[in-house]
DNA sequence: CTGAAAGCGCTTACAG
DNA sequence: CTGAAAGCGCTTACAG
């Protein structure tokens, strides 16, 4: 692999030079030597190293996805349209399963700092816990409701979830049981308030003994059934597809039918919600437009545009499919 | 950020010295002066810059994995269960998706030269065509059966193909469609030969018109499986579950029920097969022995010891769900 | 046992 | 208009 060195040998000119024409600087670089340059360039297949020019220029064309789990579909295919998108932009994305390892600032800032990261998008909880010296020094996106200063794009997860519970309620049901995300979630905790919202202006009493708290995952859903299905309840409401579909899966097992003997609802719609059996009723949440937005926001910020908004808030839509029963 | 320098004046010593006791290269380096370093080193919460330290050392820690799309579940698991595992060996997961950006000779080189790639696992077809001088300069993992030089830890899929073929014809099928994936996909070809090879043996012809190429999406199974059904099948093999449920969409769309008008088999068995409806007959690859065996490989290979087997294969199993109807 | 110097492959003031 | 030199943050011969 040929260095600008060799470019400059074979060129005969200096790597000064090599470097300000294929930079573009080269506002005063004569013609001639431009064209030499270019040509030795294309000769020998030159393109710089981006590990040395990181290190000199503090920056990597690197942007930093921090995601609780790659293989949540949701997050695949998030992962996969950012990565388009900013392959577009010439930008690569670094994705961060912050699941796997741990992630907190220490790890963050090391990730960041080290690797001279430009932006990072990050859907975590921990993140909620840095200092406001790292919001400032670093560009984030949060993508997940976690404060009210830093840039957010997100679903508006307590419409969210004060759909699902309007939608519950209005059919009737009298026993909800919720499978959320960690206590600290707040995601999980936006949808949650969103649901109880409706208790209150309805003015029914909901019971927060049938809250369990899960991890999001497949297991945690399956896990948690058993001991929400002893509280006799009528509809679960479920804060992602994973964990609805663990709960399907121990309702099979366990032959509960679904509706007829259980209402489930779920969050995300994730693309295979829709082949499930019973085909789940969700909450859809556009995620291309949550990753157009994400670019939007990202070009501007890499940018240094001043910035208006600062937090987007996708609107949420409820899917209605076959496994909550109507009751009206 | 502190930065060798910082921790070399707090200590007191030179930043040569530094570096060797971070490094434990300190056969020679007194307890005293190795004690003032990791102290101060400690104080500042110092780490080697990775960018620096790959420039001069043309070695990276990181391990390229080239797959063709985040997105599909089966990827998306298996790029989890290795990044689990790398992790603790101290490398990270660089992921590249290949389906998004292109990806051929130049592609890889420049991304694995660049960064410093210690060793690269690939599943992309498009690997096939790599000279040899590329092979024999960089390690590479198949996770493909793309050719038989290389280091390959992939399902067996002659026999997955096999297999499939075996059970539908015991149960008496006679007019069986294949969606397969891309036509110069390694895979593929080794499933469908698999498939074929039984035909033979009962000297049975099969009609190849019945063999449709699709790119292993949903969207690919969902469009061919018009095609198909005007050819009056009343089985298909889908070489993956992706493309499975794609068919299953259509069909459940066009009152076609599956498994009494047609049988539908997948391949790969993605967590989610098992939850459909119907639940997917399928071909499971034990990903987390993929994972493992492809860790153990890893490791003998960066640590350069010589290698005995350089092919490994995972057995396939049929996983006999409900989306074949059984006629024996 | 420890350190000064060279060098990895670049970019960017600065000088001419 | 072009190039020599310094420097990014490290490691590693080599010298003493």
């Amino acid at each position: 692999m040929a260095n600008i060195k060799d470019v400059a040998k074979l060129a005969n000119v200096s790597i000064t030079t090599v470097s300000m024409v294929l930079n573009n600087r080269d506002n005063k670089i004569s013609e001639k030597t431009r064209e030499k340059v270019i040509k030795a360039a294309n000769k020998l297949n030159y393109s710089p190293n981006p590990i040395a020019r990181s290190l000199v220029m503090k920056r990597s064309n690197a942007i930093l996805l921090v995601i609780p789990d790659i293989s949540n579909p949701f997050f695949g295919v998030m992962a996969k349209e950012l990565s388009v998108l900013f392959e577009k932009e010439g930008y690569w994305l670094y994705i961060y399963n912050s699941s796997v390892g741990n992630f907190d600032e220490r790890v963050f800032l090391d990730l960041v700092e080290k690797n001279f990261i430009e932006l990072s998008l990050i859907v975590d909880r921990r993140a909620k816990n840095f200092s406001s010296k790292t919001r400032d020094r670093h560009k984030i996106i949060f993508l997940d409701e976690i404060n009210d200063e830093g840039m957010t794009v997100t679903c508006d997860n307590e419409r969210g979830g004060y759909i699902v519970s309007e939608y519950l309620l209005d059919n009737t049901y009298k026993n909800i049981g919720l499978i959320a995300g960690e206590k600290d979630s707040m995601n999980s905790n936006q949808r949650i308030k969103g649901f109880l919202k409706n208790f209150k202006i309805r003015n029914i009493d909901f019971d927060k003994n049938n809250i369990f708290y899960g991890n999001y995952t497949f297991e945690s859903g399956y896990e948690n059934a058993k001991k929400l299905l002893q509280r006799k309840v009528d509809a679960v409401f479920c804060l992602n597809d994973m964990m609805a579909f663990g709960l399907i899966k121990y309702c099979k097992e366990n032959n509960i039918n679904v509706p007829n003997d259980l209402s489930v609802v779920g969050y995300d719609d994730v693309f295979i919600s829709d082949l499930l059996s019973p085909r789940l009723t969700t909450i859809n949440q556009d995620h291309q437009e949550i990753a157009r937005e994400v670019i939007d926001l990202s070009k501007k910020i890499l940018s240094k545009e001043t910035i208006d908004k600062k937090k987007i808030l996708i609107k949420p839509v409820l899917v209605k499919r076959d496994s909550v029963k109507e009751r009206i």
